[in-house]
DNA sequence: TCAAATAGGGATATTGTATATCCGTAATTA
DNA sequence: TAATTACGGATATACAATATCCCTATTTGA
């Protein structure tokens, strides 16, 4: 059970678009390039994130991405789930029914404690990522980052940003 | 990303060994003619659980499994990991070494902020799991399942266990 | 006005993992 | 001794993740 890479290269764009002076836009080709990512496919990533309403994108050349939201509304949940899928991690097959001991045509009655568990765990995976917002990490990355790389990638962006 | 089904039949597995009476053992055949699964196949997910040291087993007829700790030291944690494996659900491929802003051979100081978000949220995962123990699990079915239908699978269960 | 650049979407190929089955071996029991 | 079991290896199948290609509509800027 491994999150698709999608979900890393995602992030990490939404960081770089987090600290995008309003009203600018980033490109798909540029954001493959700062990371070394396949263009094409990267852009499929990239929709998925406009697709769910989190960042709004322009056409034509100086076109690109930019957020949606301002940073601190923004959530690594929200990111996650827009590449990845809101669905469980855990798909109940309902194997109880199969229960030989059962009568015939037997209905059960919601979803059995195995199931509950499990979605509870999923939940709390979700509350910690729920917590954390583009923000934050922006701080962070701040703070930890060697500033001649932080303050040159910043240059490179904006060189390239519409 | 979701858990493979192995997970949920190991986890049902658990649970009918859990109330299985001291010393006996039961089957695979058993196991899997009482969830309604091909039999080959459980014998995998069953296979790790004994890799994992959860299951004790014997060979021969009247052979199977039983538990190696008693269900109240047995967390679904414990479980999931055994045919899952017990790695983080974010991989980081170090995309940022890819930033071309950076010096050539500029050696990353340890695990950035993404990944480590990431992965705070796969131990609030791993700690809501190991939470749960069978004993738990045991208790809640007790009260939920039909009793008819309970205590006729106990009996089913004893019949065919050696 | 027009050429270039952009997001977006569909089609498709490639790879890898999960699912499932089959068979041989060693151990154990009745 | 014959039947039954766990176990591991080999293999086949189904499906999802990864990756590329091409076409379209839109917008920019020269
Ligand atoms: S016992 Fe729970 S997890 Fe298992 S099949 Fe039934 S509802 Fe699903
Ligand atoms: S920024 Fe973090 S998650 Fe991304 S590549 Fe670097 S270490 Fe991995």
């Amino acid at each position: 059970m491994i999150l698709k890479s999608q979900v890393e290269w995602a992030l990490h764009c939404c960081a770089i678009l987090s600290s995008l002076p309003e009203g600018r836009y980033l490109s798909t080709k540029a954001l493959a390039e700062l990371h070394g990512l396949p263009k094409e496919y990267l852009s499929k990533a990239l929709q998925s994130l406009s697709q769910a309403g989190l960042v709004h994108t322009t056409l034509g050349p100086s076109g690109g991405y930019r957020l949606a939201k301002a940073p601190n509304e923004l959530t690594f949940l929200d990111v996650v789930e827009a590449v990845e899928g809101g669905g469980r991690t855990f798909v109940c097959q309902n194997i109880r029914a199969n229960n030989p001991c059962r009568p015939k045509g037997f209905c059960e009655s919601g979803p059995c404690a195995v199931a509950r568990v499990m979605w509870e765990a999923d939940e709390a995976w979700r509350s910690a990522l729920r917590k954390v917002t583009f923000a934050d990490l922006v701080q962070t990355l701040e703070a930890e980052v060697d500033p001649a790389i932080w303050s040159g990638t910043f240059q490179w962006v904006l060189k390239r940003a519409g």
